[in-house]
RNA sequence: GGCUCGGUAGCUCAGUCGGUAGAGCAGAGGAUUGAAAAUCCUUGUGUCGGUGGUUCGAUUCCGCCCCGAGCCA
């Protein structure tokens, strides 16, 4: 606890405006950007992950933005891995490192560290999901139950995918799960943290103004990036990058199973969702410091934190 | 003006051969260990447009009125 290197989260919903804030702070402070996203790693992906346009980026570089391929995997362990590398380096250079975004699984691998788990394997989960499409999942779920009693009880029956991640771990390891987890070694971040949260005081504000942003994505070509996306490489619907909120919608219209009002009409209740998400995993993150994302003054007011802390 | 079809949850609609009603979406709450913008769980009382009538009982049948869409004049 003493002695130890600052490092500042900023964390926050989509629509949240963390990246006018990031900016701010980049001209004001001595800091570099680590952006805490699963979306933004995805390169030729701009308008539906409301990525930081060219200039922006210029002004305010942010690590971990366009480092993969849209059909490649990216994951809370390997942004653990990156992240702690990069931390060190900005350290180094006598700067604070500020990571920021909203995917907080990333946040909470770095704070709190990860089991000892095995890596995912392309090969067994195409393996598995054959299995979940002959025998159904909860087959798969009872397979579970009979090496891992304690996984399957804590998962539903139908939660595809953290049975199948449990049934992988231990086709890999040869042990379960729940045994792997009671192993993990304290190894606390080795960094004095700032917890900063852009939180809407009113949640029909931020909703606002996510359906008006989504409805200026789909004026700014989403359609046609994912277009020029499907052109430029191999995608398959079931890639993460394809999952993604907006281009999974997107992409149903352009197989036509849904219609363009119903585009927009999902576009905006999935990025409501993801927003709800994002705010319950904050609510139950210790000791963060909440700010209005509303406040007009918001940079301002977490410039006044910084300093304060 | 006449005829037809509608008016049921925030939205789109189903339904009750007369016993005061339920789906999807939205909204709300929760889980979460290498896919997390992912994957899953829980949650539905609303003057059934208004008003009279028939009936033990009407959202349901009948009359009138209001609103919307269409057709005919």
């Amino acid at each position: 606890m003493k002695n130890l290197p600052p490092a500042i989260f900023l964390m926050g919903p989509t629509a949240s405006g963390k990246t006018g804030v990031a900016v701010e702070l980049v001209q004001r402070l001595p800091v570099e950007l680590i952006s805490v996203d699963s979306a933004l790693v995805f390169r030729d992906m701009d308008i539906g992950t409301a990525k930081p346009d060219a200039a922006t980026l210029a002004r305010a570089p942010h690590h971990l933005i366009d480092i993969i391929s849209p059909t490649e995997a990216y994951s809370a362990a390997a942004f653990r891995h990156d992240a702690l590398r990069l931390m060190a380096d900005i350290t180094a250079r006598g700067k604070i490192p500020v990571l920021v975004g909203g995917t907080m699984l990333y946040f909470k691998a770095l704070r709190e560290g990860l089991s000892p788990l095995p890596q995912a394997d392309a090969a067994l989960r195409a393996e598995l999901d054959a299995e979940i499409a002959r025998h159904g999942i909860e087959h798969l779920h009872r397979k579970l139950a009979e090496v891992d009693a304690e996984t399957a009880a804590r998962l539903h029956a139908t939660d595809t995918q953290r049975i199948q991640r449990a049934l992988e771990i231990y086709q890999l390891s040869g042990q379960p799960m729940s045994l792997l987890i009671k192993q993990q070694e304290q190894n606390p971040l080795p960094y004095r943290i700032l917890p900063i949260a852009l939180t809407p005081s009113d949640r029909a504000v931020l909703h606002q103004r996510i359906a008006t942003r989504f409805v200026d994505m789909l004026q700014q070509g989403l359609l046609d990036e994912l277009r020029g996306l499907r052109q430029k490489y191999a995608l398959q619907r079931e890639m993460t990058s394809m999952r993604c909120v907006g281009y999974r919608q997107a992409w149903e219209y352009l197989e036509s199973e849904i219609t363009e009002a119903e585009l927009q009409e999902k576009g905006i209740a999935a990025t409501r969702q993801l927003a709800k998400r994002q705010l319950t995993w904050l609510r139950s993150t210790p000791d963060i410091i909440e700010l209005d994302c509303l406040a007009h003054d918001l940079a301002q007011a977490v410039l006044d934190t910084i300093t304060k802390n």
